[in-house]
DNA sequence: CGACAAATTGCAAACGTTTGCAAAGAAAAT
DNA sequence: ATTTTCTTTGCAAACGTTTGCAATTTGTCG
């Protein structure tokens, strides 16, 4: 009966009648306008707030031919049945999230496979978003390239690859790597295991940062004491077990996020493994929850909040045509229980004094 | 000096010339209607897919009068600097985006304050969203009622709260207290603490079902045996410890969350109180992390594929005039390392034998 | 008192779709 | 050959905003 498809929802049209203005009146008022005569103003912004209106943005974007949403994608690939992968994204999807809101942006979560990863081209094709946010890269370097060369906005949370032509934020993984190194180093550790699937290329990074550091304290990368492990929970628990059944010559290890290192420390715990007595742990991302288990975990923080910013920023950069960049933030070590320096006889200050 | 706001993508009208057809016909091939030749859809398609056209959705939902986005909000109280709230919520949002996604709709996230909890009422009002996902509801009940009575169509995730007239799907807490418990005291033990804030709904359930177990095996609640341990990370951490340091005299944990537990069990560990032998803990939730630390933890798990897809149905179904109801899922305890059944000799068997 | 500028308003044309209706053929029935 | 039916197409009017431009009112100055 009602001759609008869309159901009775006040619009402007009906703040126009009531107040007795026009609709053009209506959006100048509401949009702050300094056509609009104050008191006028006034009197429509406090009806509109009484009628509890707010504007049709799908018609807002289609005149003003832009939109206020940010696309998240987050990878899912098709073996992980876990819901969302690592715990580190979440907490970065948790600050984009604030980020965004605050800035006024409003953000659509989408999970792709990532067989459809050229589909997400679509979100901005059909003006959903503005611009991406990507977030873990390895869902196909050359897609990414592919979209950002086609103009498409997007920033990835990733590791700097060469040749990449979009816009791309990471912390320093090689650094990263280097600190918690280095201070397994500090701590007196000689046999040092890495932890990571060198494949990724934020893994490689880090592991750079460890060859890096052993050699700086004159020692190489033993290929003994490196083991792929991958990132998915499940996965990762199977690799660990299997690696400690097969080598327990190791006094450290350093795994390439917190939940591997967790779970390795559940896994040596179980064999009666002692840690950090028997063995050093330094886990990467500096979760929440690092600083809840038992022991807790030392570990190299990623400036999480800073990411999201940066995140942002580059959507919006790339979208006014910036040129693709790197933006590199920087990381610390936090230490905790999983890790104990040498009272200072052997510790890095020794190592400046000559013996 | 383009005539056009929107940037140079592409639109109906360039297929249409292209194609040399109506804007109406290639409208009506892309949306498979039979109204349209064959022959001409197929070449229609054909060419939108080359030039990878998607259709603009701000002008689709304005003038069909309807979105395809669902939102979900998180909340996020005003003292809790953690990004996202529980790992548990986290889980939920994963499967709730894989739910969205796979039955074709969207899905925007936002995080609010407490105090704005009555700003999401925007969401819909704006046609952004068709409805809202809202979990967590102890952001305040009545602002969700007053919501609900408005016809904003919403689905919360919850307890089943007397006088709600806002759809809600919760799992059966008071079945999950109930297992937990009457599984501890199959395991042997007699000084059960509860730990969880019963001014939450969902936790006041729970404690319930723990007292209903208690009863049923011819025992009683002990007020020193339970603790409000907040939710929220850190804080649980500093009450637990507090606890702890209060009080040893408990053989086994019901923790109201997986996180509450594992923070339990580390403090335990600190403190060289062995689980399971010295104290059997459960948790709630049954999170991936669960089987990932040592000991592996006993927890009531909830379905949440399940839930996900029953909040997805409760906001159409509200949508459609239905009227408000209330889901509950069931819930079942997954056995595992941080608790120990007793030899047959004194289990839950032998309490059915007259002594 | 007339002319001109400034302030405030309204008109109407977009924005990119969908869809009721009419039109134009083509095929079938008479 | 004429009418009827069916298939396929296009026209044009929405959907709810924003905004350039013109129109109106009011104020100021000579």
């Amino acid at each position: 009966m009602s001759k609008n498809l869309t159901s009775n929802k006040t619009q402007m049209v009906d703040i126009a009648r009531i107040a007795g203005v026009s609709v053009s009146t209506v959006s100048r008022a509401l949009a702050g306008s300094t056509l609009v005569n104050d008191e006028t103003r006034k009197r429509i912004v406090e009806l509109a707030k009484s009628l509890r209106f707010s504007a049709n943005v799908g018609a807002q974007n289609l005149r003003r031919g832009q939109s206020q949403t940010i696309a998240v994608v987050l990878p899912k690939s098709t073996a992980d049945q876990q819901p969302v992968s690592d715990p580190f994204f979440i907490a970065l999807l948790g600050e984009l999230a604030d980020a965004l809101t605050s800035r006024g942006y409003d953000m659509l979560l989408t999970r792709v496979d990532e067989a459809q990863i050229d589909d997400i081209e679509g979100l901005v094709g059909s003006g959903r978003a503005l611009g991406i946010v990507v977030i873990g890269q390895w869902l196909h370097h050359y897609a990414l390239t592919a979209l950002s060369s086609r103009g498409i906005p997007i920033a990835v949370w990733g590791a700097a690859l060469p040749g990449s032509n979009y816009f791309i934020v990471g912390s320093d993984n090689r650094l990263g790597g280097q600190l918690a190194t280095q201070h397994l180093i500090d701590c007196g550790r000689k046999k040092i295991m890495f932890l990571g699937d060198t494949r990724l290329p934020e893994v490689a990074l880090r592991f750079e940062g460890y060859r890096d550091a052993l050699i700086a304290n004159g020692g190489m990368v033993n290929p003994g004491l490196t083991a792929a492990i991958p990132f998915e929970a499940k996965a990762a628990r199977r690799a660990l077990a299997d690696l400690f059944a097969h080598t327990s010559d190791f006094d450290a290890l350093f795994a390439c996020s917190d939940l591997m290192a967790m779970t390795a420390n559940a896994l040596l715990a179980a064999r009666g493994i002692r840690v950090p007595q028997d063995v050093c742990v330094v886990g990467y991302d500096d979760l929440s929850l690092a600083s809840q288990v038992h022991p807790t975990l030392t570990s190299v923080r990623q400036p999480l909040a800073d990411a999201a910013q940066a995140l942002l920023d580059g959507v919006l950069y790339v979208r006014e045509g910036g040129a693709a960049k790197m933006v590199i933030l920087p990381t610390g070590l936090v230490e905790r229980e999983s890790t104990l320096r040498r009272s200072a006889t052997k510790s890095a200050k020794s190592a400046q004094t000559k013996k």
